[in-house]
DNA sequence: CGTCCACAGGAATGACGGGCGG
DNA sequence: CCGCCCGTCATTCCTGTGGACG
């Protein structure tokens, strides 16, 4: 074959046999039609209506476990309220859409409101104090409604406190034009007893809750997505429910089940079939693990790789603490480490379980203390593989697993 | 029924590297 | 270029705790 045949061969192959669309499988898609999820777009439309005439809509908290639909609403309906006040009457509110979980400081997040609001502030080298002022004064010449969504609120509660929330619900009060909106969004049950009372109060002047999509509901979704992303007739008979049975599994996560059907249908046109299956669903909830562990590892610091190291070799379960910090010291000396404490380690694992790697559960043995029983939730094999990129693991795994 | 185990996990602090304003 | 501020990893010291054991 010549090269101009091998190029054209492999460009005419990507206009798939398979998708016809997959970005509408991406997480971050935010689709024209929610199934299920009716109620809350009327709520949180009705809570938003105010900003038509450029008043002030009131805090939202909105509470739901993770691919709930809780992100894909909230920019739906601020998409919807937005196009339509522009029709009628033009810029009536601007609006900020930030990830706590990317955007995890307070300096952060102010620096994210700062350029939605058209002020640029260096990467660093401000104090906090004198970026917030600055955010005020801008609101204040811009003289609208600004809503500012915070999506995984808790990671920035957890990491920095509830000092930025408290600052930007109180900043009505400062401002004689200008308005500040904030929405909160949050998967963690126990987020708001965590929050200062006042806090509470103000974010809390709405609150929205998410319930879990169940296998049916998700199917619905799956479907209505299937259909502007796949070909038709390529997702064979039960691949759909499948897909929303793992997920209904795992807390009714909808991201989980549209991360499975996209990867399903890449691996079936990776393999050059001609039809979504079962099978390349299993093969691609594998795939999904082991991205997920490799993600998770590549950032880890280097201890907590070797945290993973030692529950992998012990079958993915200890039954302590102070058994896995043995463990681990085991491994620091035969690789020439200098271990950490034991209270660092005790932060790792508490960092793992967060990342969802691990399964960290406090158990209380009476007579003999409290500790964590610890367990992988991956297979030990798929953390051996993901720790092969680092050399110096690399060669103990080597020397005292593979023999 | 009180003790006391084996930790959990908060608070304070510090070393270090990176990036910016001045 | 310096000084300031930040985020990250880590240490030290600490107080809190559910329940089996004596």
């Amino acid at each position: 074959m010549k090269l101009d045949d091998i190029i054209l061969d492999i460009l005419t192959k990507r206009s798939s046999t398979i998708f016809t669309n997959r970005e509408v499988l991406r997480p971050d898609y935010v689709p024209d039609y929610l199934p299920h999820r009716e109620e809350q777009i009327k709520e949180l439309t009705n809570i938003l209506a105010p900003l038509l005439n450029g008043e002030r809509p009131s805090n939202v908290f909105i509470y739901g476990l993770t691919g709930t639909g809780k992100t894909a609403v909230t920019k739906y309906v601020i998409r919807k309220v937005n196009e339509y006040a522009n029709k009628l009457k033009g810029v009536t509110f601007i609006y900020t859409y930030i990830n706590c979980r990317h955007e995890d400081t307070t300096y952060r997040v102010l620096r994210r409101l700062a350029s939605s609001l058209n002020i640029r502030i260096p990467f660093t080298g401000l104090s906090t104090a004198e970026v917030f002022s600055r955010v005020v004064k801008a609101i204040e010449n811009i003289g609208k409604v600004v809503v500012v969504v915070l999506d995984e609120v808790d990671f920035l509660v957890k990491k920095q406190g509830d000092d930025l929330l408290y600052r930007l619900t109180r900043v009505n009060d400062e401002l004689a034009k200008g308005k500040v909106s904030v929405i909160g969004i949050t998967n963690d049950v126990r987020f708001m007893e965590r929050l200062d009372p006042r806090v509470k109060s103000s974010l809390g002047e709405v609150e929205m809750v998410f319930p879990p999509y169940d296998a049916i509901q998700l199917s619905d979704i799956l479907r209505e997505r299937a259909k502007l992303a796949f070909r038709e007739g390529v997702i064979k008979e039960g691949v759909i429910e499948y897909c929303a049975s793992i997920a209904a599994k795992e807390h009714g996560d909808a991201r989980r089940a549209l991360d499975l059907l996209r990867v399903a249908g890449e691996i079936a046109e990776r393999e050059g079939a001609s039809e979504v299956t079962v099978e390349h669903v299993k093969k691609a909830r594998e795939e999904l693990e082991r991205d997920m562990v490799i993600d998770v590892i590549k950032t880890m610091p280097y201890h907590g790789k070797i945290i993973l190291l030692a529950l992998a070799l012990n079958n993915g379960r200890i039954e302590s603490t102070g058994e896995l910090y043995i463990k681990y010291r085991e491994i620091c000396r035969k690789v020439a480490l200098e271990p950490v404490t034991q209270r660092r380690i005790s932060d790792l694992i508490s960092e793992l379980d967060m990342l969802g790697i691990i399964n960290a559960r406090i158990v209380n043995r009476g007579r003999y203390g409290k500790t964590r029983q610890v367990t992988l939730t991956v297979s030990p094999q798929t953390v051996l593989k993901a720790l092969s990129g680092d050399l110096r693991l690399e060669e103990f795994i080597k020397k005292y697993w593979n023999r």
